[in-house]
DNA sequence: ATCCCTGCAAATTCTTTGCAAGTTT
DNA sequence: AAACTTGCAAAGAATTTGCAGGGAT
């Protein structure tokens, strides 16, 4: 429940935040600035803000996405693509490749990846 | 050699290109705009548009740091790092971790990584 | 009731653009 | 010589801020 994102970090429950935080979620993998904005009935400046806090309060994380914008995303969203350099194409990966990597004495709490590399079809052609 | 990053990609070798290229390598995980602009005895207009060139020329690419800062970075400049979200200090990694990693169909060309976990000194006390 | 959040308007900062002059190949 | 790059100045976007009113706990 998208409340709970809140509570659970001691901010306050606001019907602009729940709305920005379902924004984000419906959004997906496009959830820039712009279209958080544009898809939302609330003051730009208030939405920067909301943002701010829920990143500084590790509900939300930025990611870069392949064409270099700025993409907000929950840190529980655990999802990673690959893009293709050829075909252009992005796919979701079925699991996440970091789940028996070793990064000798850290234990892993959080990452994002960003991968490009071919697929089958056009290495096939 | 820096000129080289540029020929290899049919750029011309200017002398602000060359330039803004060592800045980005000599700054290492410090090369935001910002950073780069003031490193710089160039335009911050020629700048922007020197970085605009190198991304789209796959010379380098913008990454994100644990401040949600945007950086740049050479594409061939491979490293990761890994932030204990317990003592904030960043560590690099000795060996890529993605190194035997298995994206399935893809074959993998590039990749960035963005890493949180906890460190053994924290982990122990 | 208190403390925090929001909208609005304005300021500030960041990034892009047009153009004339200068460079690179 | 042709084609591209740069600096400057100015435009355009993006982001932040102050403050007064409204909302959450």
């Amino acid at each position: 429940m998208v409340e709970d994102l809140l509570k659970n970090n001691n901010l306050k429950v606001t019907k602009q935040r729940v709305c920005v935080l379902k924004s984000i979620i419906e959004l997906e993998d496009n959830a820039s600035i712009h279209n958080i904005v544009s898809s939302v009935d609330i003051d730009k400046s208030t939405v920067y803000r909301i943002i701010n806090t829920l990143i500084t309060n590790n509900v939300i994380e930025k990611d870069i996405n392949y064409d270099n914008l700025d993409y907000y995303k929950l840190k529980s969203n655990h999802k990673h693509y690959i893009k293709c350099v050829k075909c252009k194409k992005i796919s979701t990966l079925d699991s996440c490749p970091f789940d028996n990597v070793d990064v000798g004495d850290f234990e892993v709490i959080n990452h994002s990846l960003k991968i490009e590399g071919i697929c089958k079809d056009c290495k096939e052609s």
